[in-house]
DNA sequence: CTCTCGATGTTCT
DNA sequence: GAACATCGAGAGG
């Protein structure tokens, strides 16, 4: 069963903790990929300089200022695909970005289209886009539906093994933006 | 292992 | 014309 809309409609702080231990599932053809989400960091409305909404809405940001539960897929540095869930009631523009999972199932076929192997496999927002397949035809997707790409529950994290640290590759934003521990790992 | 640097195309100034 | 929520190759230790 696929996340209700209400998980994602709460706090993005909330929400990118809340996705530590959640399965991210791609199905394709009646074929699965998915993994475990293990890092994500949070992007929250247009007073934080490191959103991409900072600077209002365009084209490519829209998604972000629609309802909650959708994926806001981007393309960046001429090369990849990062995979956000849309948080908050529409309106306020925020999302979680997907930065990492432990691959689950479909391992074979994560491998033959990344090229690599073990770790290498979905340990950045890009590679797990990769290993997905995930592409801007994503962008707007429904995640609520359970077709072609949803999350569902797995395991309860507890709070004692979520890491905190500041975002990664945010140089541009504010100091007190670069600086809040935004960014949620599962503590190995 | 660490560090540096180039790739590549869309978006925004 | 610059910047970009990254990745991987290659050089060096």
């Amino acid at each position: 069963m696929p996340l209700h809309r209400k998980f994602y409609n709460r706090p993005t702080l909330t929400v990118a903790r809340d996705l530590l231990g959640k399965r991210l599932i791609r199905q394709i053809d009646g074929a699965e990929r998915s993994g475990i989400i293990v890092e994500t960091e949070a992007y929250i409305g247009i007073k934080d300089s490191a959103c991409h909404a900072h600077r209002g809405k365009t084209l490519r940001n829209a998604v972000m200022f629609g309802p909650p539960g959708h994926a806001y897929v981007y393309f960046t540095y001429g090369l990849h695909y990062l995979l956000n869930l849309v948080t908050e009631e529409e309106g306020q523009p925020a999302a979680v970005l997907i930065r990492a999972i432990e691959p689950f199932t479909g391992l074979d076929e994560m491998r033959a289209l990344r090229r690599r192997h073990g770790k290498e496999l979905t340990n950045g927002p890009a590679k797990l886009c990769q290993a997905l397949s995930i592409n801007k035809d994503f962008n707007g997707w429904d995640l609520t539906q359970g077709i072609h790409l949803w999350v569902e529950d797995f395991q309860a994290v507890q709070s004692k093994s979520i890491l905190s640290t500041p975002r990664i590759g945010i140089g541009y934003a504010q100091k007190l933006d670069r600086e809040a521990l935004w960014r949620f790992l599962i503590h190995s």
